[in-house]
DNA sequence: CAAGTGACAATAA
DNA sequence: TTTATTGCCACTT
């Protein structure tokens, strides 16, 4: 085990997102020790070695939005499986937070 | 082996 | 308030 690679922890607490929430990028950083990585989170997402393992539509920007134009094909699809997760959508189209952040409080 | 690249986040102006 | 810039460090070629 050990670290086989930054990204197989992302991929792990990706993995751990519960339907119905979503975890921030930034967020899972810090669940895998590393805060300053945020970016590699969305890059090992977009790696995305493991589909259908990895739920990446569950981890949104720090401010609840989708990846901007680099989604599955576009945030649009993003939004309808989010909101098929269970995932509430404010007017602005971000991802109520505040409701569905996972990581809510530490568990 | 070295350089470039990259689904973000935080701070400054 | 929004926009622009920097930092960060692993992975790819």
């Amino acid at each position: 085990m050990e670290r086989e690679g930054f990204f197989e922890r992302v991929y792990e607490v990706v993995e751990q997102i519960p339907k119905g929430m979503v975890a921030t990028y930034g967020q899972v950083a810090k669940l895998v020790g590393e805060p300053r990585k945020a970016r590699y989170v969305g890059f090992a997402l977009h790696s995305n070695p493991r589909p259908g393992e990895v739920p990446c539509h569950r981890v949104v920007f720090a401010d609840g939005r989708l990846a901007d134009g680099f989604a599955f094909g576009g945030p649009d699809v993003q939004r309808e499986m989010l909101e098929e997760e269970g995932i509430v959508f404010r007017a602005d189209g971000r991802v109520d937070l505040d409701a569905c952040r996972w990581p809510a409080g530490l568990e």
